[in-house]
DNA sequence: TTGTATAATGAGCAAATACTCACCAAATGC
DNA sequence: GCATTTGGTGAGTATTTGCTCATTATACAA
């Protein structure tokens, strides 16, 4: 195993090698293979074992005038803090793509400060590629926080860890928190939360300088449903009470108003704010996520927005 | 004035789209040019654009970065024809953990090859830890040759016999010095490079193809002073006449140029040389190392070098 | 308008890159 | 201890990319 591991290290070494080679100083592979002492198939693969284990990450540094455009546009409507559109690929509008690397950068920026700052996050597959781009640094004067539980209800981790991952790349002190995001009754919630830890950890929440979000929509492919946390049937009582979307497991309607009862009386996550002076930052794009996306903007559930070109238009729609 | 500009700035979002499908979502040309409806040779235009206007950036993420950074540097700096540097524990800086296997890896580079080819070799603590690290592969092709003795003055064998283990360990053919690397007297060293074996294997030194030597620093803590080749006196004298470092026994000041007189009067390795069409790779890390290692590069008695992260930026100072 | 300079284009080709397959070696499991 | 799996390798080949060159479009001055 330490023969594995041993090797497995150089061999990501090489592959690391092989892809600043090749993207930053421009080699060609046949060039990389004679450095590196192997055949030029091999040096192939070590470029592509490096792209496809991230060790080497693109980014786009340039305004792009449509989404820049966008941008003003949404900024304005909505009257956002900020707001950032990645470019859509054609043959796939609605993916995600792309938001991940914008998504970092946004962090990347509020780590940059030298003041101490509490960062919360929510939870999510977008929030998580975002994380996977963050360049690794030391920002030990900054403090991330949780706002929901990640746990599922027998205790085990859920699958989008972002506070600890992020907490690792840039080496802060972090508090996720272990409750599942939902009790299983109202009664539930509220033992949880007199937990010592647990209330601790929802001071520091509330203190939050900043705050990076998923959104989620509420239906038949709604991220609370498919996680496992929710079922069918309470899916269909909140899209019968008007929900149209769901952060941090908070659920609103079409104006971004929480709605009364149902899942709502059992989350355990941080309580949204609308405070103006704080950055909340939703990252989230697709087709299903419209409507979800523009509620919260509507309701001042965040006041940020990364998302992409096609995801824009529809929201402006 | 405007109109140029403005066909500019599109032609650059252009850019900066084909680039983000490229590298981003992982096009190919081919399909930007469908998706962005121009022709495939337009697409490659602009991808290379992206590229050169330094639209899309690339990045390393991975702990050896840094390395690769450092030994970029050095590389131009002292025009080396590799320079491969390893992270070094942030424990213990100056370490030369980590070099040995660096090492190795660049001998199997040089051993894979078909060609027969002549290696020669100093001695020393890091080129012995090299060595050990060297997997054991069946080499007949090339030849071992060692650069300077490898006896002590009794007759006895020095400790860090480089070369036997490194024959060993590839099973080719190789010929060790066997004379001590300090002769009494100047004359002495005539009488010994007079000597038929000796003189043939300082002519096949001379031929070598490949060169792995070890830096010693000049002081109390001198390897030639620790393994009793000189005496305190003799390193008092070399360090009035400017002396900084030794590879191989040759005594050199802080411009790579040998010390005239004193020890190298009785120096019995091969002569050292600055040819520029043969690898002569420096091993060596250490705090005490550093003013050797620079004066070897400047002298260009070396042109390669392995060495740590923290010996590095200590180079680069 | 016309000539001229500049830049963009597409074709064709050479070079570089990616993929598949058959094979081998080390690790894993029975 | 032996079969099996896993991961890596080189050869061969298909695909993709980059380059050159002749041609065409565009801008601008006379």
């Amino acid at each position: 195993m330490a023969g594995k591991s041993e090797s497995e290290t150089t061999r990501l070494d090489d592959a690391a090698r092989a892809g600043w080679l090749y993207y930053v100083v421009g080699d060609t592979q046949d060039e990389i293979a004679r450095k590196l002492g192997v055949s030029r198939q091999s040096a192939q693969r070590l470029v592509s074992l490096a792209v496809s284990e991230q060790l080497i990450k693109f980014r786009l540094d340039h305004p792009i005038a449509r989404c820049m455009e966008l941008a003003q546009m949404i900024r304005a409507q909505f009257d956002l803090r900020m707001c950032e559109i990645v470019p859509s690929d054609p043959a796939a509008p609605f993916s995600i793509a792309g938001i991940a690397q914008a998504g970092a950068a946004e962090m990347e920026r509020v780590l940059r400060s030298d003041e101490s700052k509490i960062i919360a996050f929510g939870t999510g597959r977008a929030l998580r590629a975002c994380v996977e781009q963050l360049r690794p640094m030391e920002c030990p004067q900054h403090t991330a926080v949780s706002l929901l539980g990640n746990m599922m209800l027998d205790g085990s981790a859920t699958a989008y860890n972002v506070i600890i991952r992020f907490a690792e790349r840039i080496n802060c002190r972090h508090f996720p928190m272990p409750l599942p995001p939902l009790a299983r009754t109202a009664h539930e919630r509220e033992l949880f939360q007199q937990q010592e830890p647990v209330k601790n950890i929802l001071e520091i929440a509330e203190k939050a300088d900043v705050t990076f979000v998923g959104i989620g929509e509420i239906g038949e492919a709604a991220p609370m449903l498919v996680d496992g946390f929710i079922t069918h049937d309470e899916i269909r009582a909140l899209t019968a009470a008007g929900a149209v979307g769901e952060i941090t497991s908070w659920v609103y309607d079409k104006n971004g108003e929480l709605i009364r009862g149902l899942t709502n009386d059992r989350v355990t996550s941080a309580p949204l704010h609308a405070d103006p002076d704080h950055l909340r930052c939703g990252i989230a794009a697709g087709r299903q996520k419209v409507k979800a996306i523009r509620a919260a903007m509507k309701g001042r559930l965040i006041n940020g927005l990364i998302t992409n070109e096609a995801t824009a238009e529809q929201l402006l729609k």
